[in-house]
This record gives C-alpha cells, sequence and structure tokens, in this order.
RNA sequence: GCGCCCGUAGCUCAGCUGGAUAGAGCAACGGCCUUCUAAGCCGUCGGUCGCAGGUUCGAAUCCUGCCGGGUGCGCCA
C-alpha cells in the first residue's frame, strides 16, 4: 500500500519535471509518514515542502500541483493539504479490505519477499565452549535467531553460523584438569561446567607443577598430539550438548549443523598470514606480524594495528575472523555477512571489515555488518550478576524464569491441570525472558528485571501470549475454522477501522526489521495489534452480534489478528499457547 | 588523549530516513464484570526531550561546543 502509493507520487513528480513545472535535476526522496492524528488521513507526505524551495513555487500550490498529477488510481479515496504544504492521503476503505483478505488467505500474512534475494550468513551466539553459556550469550542467541527467521521469511537463503570458541589458551588447563580425574569422576564433574572450569582455574593458580602440564597440553592440542586431540573432542562435546540444552529450551534453531568452531579455520590462518605478506600489507613489529590501517589511529594520531599473528608465532582471533570471511564469502557463497556480537567489539569488526576487502578477502560488493548489542544490567544499573556476584548461567535464569512464572500460574489460573500449569509456565517464563531482551532497541543496555517482564501489563510475553489466546478462543466457542470463514470483511466501527489498518501494516514492519535488524520493531508492533484487538473485542461483540454479515467480518478479523500474532510471535521464536 | 554508544515523565522503555499537539507501560487516582477469558478495557494526573548555540518553513532527531554516564583503543577472545 504504502510502496503503490510511493510509486504514484513519483510519477506524479516526473509529470510535473516534463511539464516543466519542477526542475529536472531535483531528486525527490519520496517520504510517506503515518500521522498518529486521524484527521491527518491514513498518509501524509512533505514532498511538497521539500520540493518547494528547488521549483521556486509555494509549498501549498506545490502540494496543489502535485496532486493534480497524481494518475488515476483506485487506491487513494481522498487528499487535503494541510498545514504548511502536508498532503494527506486518505485511502479508499476498499483498498483497505483487499488488502486484509490478501493478508487472511497469504501463507505469509501479506509478507512480500524482498526485492532482491541474497545468501546471508549470520554469526550468531558464539559462545566460548570453556565456559557454560551464561546471561551474556542471551542477547546474541535471541536477536540473531529472530532476524535469521526474518530474513528467511523475506525469501533469503540464511546460513547460521555458531562460531564457537574451542582453541584458547585455557583449554590447556582444561585438559590437565581433565587428565587428574578418573572416568566417573570426570562424568560428574563436567555435568557442571561453571564449576568444573572454576576447579580448574583453582589448580591453575595453585599449583606450579599443574600450571606447567597445562602449557603443555596447550601446545600438544595444536600439534594435533591424538589423546590431547580425544580428551579435548570429549570436553567438546559436552560443552556443546550443553549449549544445544540451552538453544532446545530458548527455541533458537541453532543446531551442530551449523556449528563452524574457531578451531576449523586453523590450517587457513598461516595462509591468511601468507596472503597478507605477498599483498605487502603484513609488518613485523616488536616481533609480532601487523597490519597498520590508516583508517584507524590510536592515541597519538599513529595508524592502529591488526595483530595477526603474536610475537611467539600464535594466532590471534583477528586472523580467524579474517579466514572465517573468507570462508563466508567463498565456500558459503555469502552476499551478506552479519555479525551479532557485542557493541563492545565494534572496533575490531570495522578493522576486520576493512581488512578484508584491503587484502582482497572480500569482494568489493561483499556486504558486511556488525550488529552489536547493548549490556544486560541489574535493577543497580551494573551488569547482571548472580546473587553471590558471579555471573548467571542461562540455564539457571531459565530454570528461575519458568518457577517464577509457575508461581504466577498457580496463583492467577486454578482452572488448568497440573500439566497444563507446567507447560503455559514453561512457555510464559522462558518467552517473558527473550521478549524482554527482544522488545528493546538491540542497540542500547536494558535492565533485566523479573516483575517488568513477567507482568501482563504492558508491552510484554504475558500480556501477548494472553491476547492469542483469548482470540483464539472465539473460533472454538463459534464453532468455525479460522482459516476458513467464509463473507467479506466490512469495517464500521472506529475500531475495526483502527485494527485494520495495523494489520495491513505487517509487511512493512517485517521488511523494516530486516532492513535495520531491529527485532524491537517487530515487538512494538505486535503490542499495537493486541491492544487495538482489546479494544474492539471489548467493544464489538462477535458471538452475539445478530447481523450474520458483520459477525463473519468479526470473526475474520479476529481470524486475522490471530494469524498475524502467531505469525510475528514465531519469527521472535516465541510459540503461543491455546490457553492459560 | 582519541574512537564508538547513550542522556526523553518518579521508574522501565518507544519515538523508523527531521514533520503537525513528544508516546506507551508501571506507579498514583477514578470508572467498567448476570454478557465471547477482568491475566482485560476506558479515563485522569505526570515531560524546560542533559545544557548552550547553529542549520531549517519545521529539531528529541542533523551540526558545533560543553556537562554527565558507559565502552573500546598492540600481542585475551
Amino acid at each position: 500500500m504504502k510502496e503503490q502509493l510511493e510509486s504514484l507520487l513519483a510519477t506524479a513528480v516526473a509529470t510535473l519535471q516534463q511539464q516543466g513545472t519542477l526542475p529536472n535535476d531535483v531528486h525527490a526522496r519520496i517520504q510517506l509518514d503515518r500521522p498518529r492524528d486521524k484527521s491527518h488521513g491514513d498518509f501524509a507526505t512533505n514532498l511538497a515542502l521539500m520540493l518547494a524551495k528547488p521549483a521556486k513555487m509555494n509549498p501549498r500550490a506545490l502540494a496543489e500541483a502535485l496532486i493534480g498529477a497524481l494518475p488515476a488510481n483506485s487506491l487513494v479515496a481522498k487528499t487535503e493539504i494541510a498545514g504548511p504544504g502536508f498532503i494527506n492521503f486518505t485511502i479508499s476503505q476498499q483498498q483497505l479490505i483487499d488488502q486484509l483478505e490478501h493478508a487472511y488467505t497469504d501463507a505469509h500474512v501479506g509478507v512480500q519477499p524482498a526485492a532482491e534475494t541474497q545468501t546471508v550468513v549470520i554469526d550468531y551466539s558464539s559462545p566460548n565452549l570453556a565456559k557454560e553459556m551464561h546471561v551474556g550469550h542471551l542477547r546474541s542467541a535471541i536477536i540473531g535467531d529472530a532476524v535469521a527467521r526474518v530474513k528467511e521469511l523475506l525469501g533469503h537463503k540464511v546460513i547460521r553460523q555458531n562460531h564457537v570458541g574451542d582453541w584458547g589458551t585455557q583449554f590447556g588447563m582444561l585438559l590437565a584438569h581433565m587428565e587428574e580425574l578418573d572416568n566417573a569422576e570426570l562424568d560428574m564433574e563436567l555435568s557442571n561446567l561453571e564449576t568444573f572450569y572454576k576447579a580448574a582455574k583453582k589448580r591453575f593458580d595453585e599449583s606450579e607443577e599443574f600450571a606447567k602440564r597445562a602449557r603443555e597440553l596447550v601446545v600438544a592440542l595444536q600439534s594435533g598430539e591424538p589423546k590431547c586431540r580425544a580428551l579435548w573432542q570429549q570436553f567438546i562435546d559436552v560443552s556443546l550438548s550443553h549449549c544445544q540444552e540451552v538453544y532446545d529450551r530458548l527455541g533458537v534453531k541453532l543446531t551442530r549443523a551449523d556449528v563452524m568452531a574457531e578451531s576449523a579455520y586453523n590450517d587457513d590462518l598461516a595462509q591468511v598470514v601468507e596472503d597478507l605478506k605477498t599483498q605487502g600489507l603484513l609488518v613485523e613489529d616488536q616481533g609480532a606480524q601487523c597490519v597498520f590501517l590508516d583508517e584507524f589511529k590510536n592515541k597519538d594520531g599513529e595508524s592502529l594495528p591488526v595483530i595477526v599473528q603474536k610475537s611467539g608465532g600464535g594466532y590471534l582471533y583477528a586472523t580467524t575472523d579474517l579466514a572465517a570471511v573468507r570462508y563466508r564469502q567463498n565456500v558459503l557463497k555469502g552476499d551478506h555477512l552479519i555479525y551479532f556480537v557485542d557493541q563492545r567489539q565494534g572496533l575490531h569488526f570495522q578493522q576486520i571489515f576493512t581488512l578484508a576487502k584491503k587484502a582482497g578477502f572480500a569482494r568489493e560488493d561483499l556486504q558486511m555488518d556488525h550488529y552489536g548489542f547493548g549490556t544486560v544490567m541489574g535493577k543497580d544499573g551494573r551488569p547482571y550478576k548472580s546473587r553471590d556476584g558471579g555471573v548467571t548461567k542461562l540455564a539457571d535464569l531459565l530454570d528461575e524464569a519458568e518457577k517464577r512464572a509457575l508461581e504466577q500460574v498457580q496463583r492467577k489460573n486454578t482452572s488448568l491441570s497440573a500439566e497444563e500449569q507446567a507447560h503455559v509456565a514453561k512457555v510464559v517464563g522462558i518467552s517473558s525472558v527473550k521478549y524482554a531482551d527482544l522488545s528493546k532497541n538491540r542497540t542500547s543496555d536494558y535492565i533485566f528485571d523479573w516483575d517488568t517482564m513477567l507482568s501482563f501489563e504492558g508491552n510484554t510475553a504475558p500480556y501477548l501470549l494472553y491476547a492469542f489466546t483469548r482470540v483464539n478462543s472465539i473460533f472454538g466457542k463459534a464453532g468455525v475454522n479460522p482459516d476458513n470463514i467464509s463473507g467479506e470483511f466490512s469495517l464500521n466501527d472506529e475500531r475495526e477501522i483502527a485494527l485494520a489498518n495495523i494489520l495491513v501494516r505487517f509487511n512493512e514492519v517485517i521488511h523494516n526489521v530486516s532492513d535495520k535488524a531491529m527485532p524491537h520493531f517487530l515487538c512494538g508492533y505486535l503490542y499495537d495489534v493486541a491492544g487495538a484487538f482489546s479494544s474492539f473485542y471489548e467493544a464489538c461483540p462477535i458471538l452475539q452480534t445478530e447481523d450474520e454479515h458483520l459477525r463473519q467480518s468479526r470473526l475474520k478479523l479476529a481470524a486475522l489478528t490471530a494469524k498475524t500474532l502467531r505469525q510475528g510471535l514465531d519469527l521472535l521464536g516465541i510459540p503461543t499457547l491455546e490457553k492459560m
């Protein structure tokens, strides 16, 4: 609808240019807004205001000319010139109804595929396997997963990459600790990687001999010593299965097949350095192999180095990331490489992207984006910590979410069986955590607060889930299949119209989420949908309505609402509930 | 010191490429259940958009300078 109107305006501008009313050299960027004030119509444009100066015309007169030059169409029912020269458009109700009908029957709720589909490689989650996943791993996993789902819906080929850290020096310490334990002990200790890591660290700090062995094992690991590799593989397998449990609970679509570990790039690292050398980019400085990039300066205004090989010969994560860029472009055939990694690594990625292009590892037209995110904070405004001051394991956090949700369910709804309550609590608990995160602006820090996220009031998962069950309960009572309601939409009540206007925006919102990698746009939208439905539901009786046409129309509005909520929540990786 | 991000109602957050009277939720106060799930709906109260300039017909949004906070800046990832 928005695109159609935009192209009508573009035609109008072209017409005026042909007529000589507008100079040919002005490039009009057509901006269409949805005014929040209903009296300003469904769409408004400031086009006449922007073009008034180059056209040397009075804005209102230009607005009139633009309206006159609009091609004949069935979209616009009314135009109006307002204020200094805004053009307000009122969309014909038939158009609105046609859009609703299309969304109702369309498999993707009216979401149009992207104009140009790409292969999109998305790096997300990517935890370090030395420890168990903690709060800090939450955002990358769920934001990345939501954006991946949105990209897929738009028809892109999405390749997920879980770039897990399995190769740091801390693995020596872990392997040394593994060596000291017999099989039974080992199985038990590995069941909690957090305590295992702490135990290994303690040994490392206390025992000189242990530390020496740990360092030997790093060397042995990197040289491919079989027994050492087997031990390491055992550890990695355990750690990955811990991760998988968390993904499954969170409804994050990552699997073992998406794991492309750091170690997988080992064999290419020497080649990366060699290639940089061949290109004359490499400089040895204080024994380390560096590339100095003029684009980045240090405190003294000197070029900042990217170190790709340590003075001792070891490689760094910059080297691995360069190898990964190459792999993602050449082997995975990516057109667009996306990284969901903490905002604090912004400089690192800017360096990698710049260097990858400069070294020819990345084609000039390869799109690379680091989509950073802020930190999860406690109520005190400091990074979120557990009660003992340590980092909170993600698994424990999710346990607590389910526990709190269960208390709430038991308090509020006694008509569900114990099993039903347990199921509802799981969905509500996990969804609340996810939604609290997804609904905030990706780039800013946010405060993690149980009471707010589990509340049924406001822009929360429980509110949306409840709204969905309210919509959904109608069809059973009406004895209809929501996918197969006869009759046509007919909009009379202002709340029907308000709901309809929001429902047809779904397509636009999804494209916006994809372009900006900002899932919170979708959350805000779904909250609007749920709110508009609740108002409609309160004011417009459905089942008691005598008028059969009206009843069918309202049922259909409810059905499209349910469909939109379900699809929207699914894109966020949140399941719906039949009752709660 | 330099780079990036942020400062919006008492609290938690929106505000998309500058647009019309800055929006939600919580909290406070007041209405609505013999009627499709009241875990809901409707309303009232509440803001010098950190400060000061500038650009513009128009600035929370863009530019400059301050103040305040976060984060990053050579051999960790």
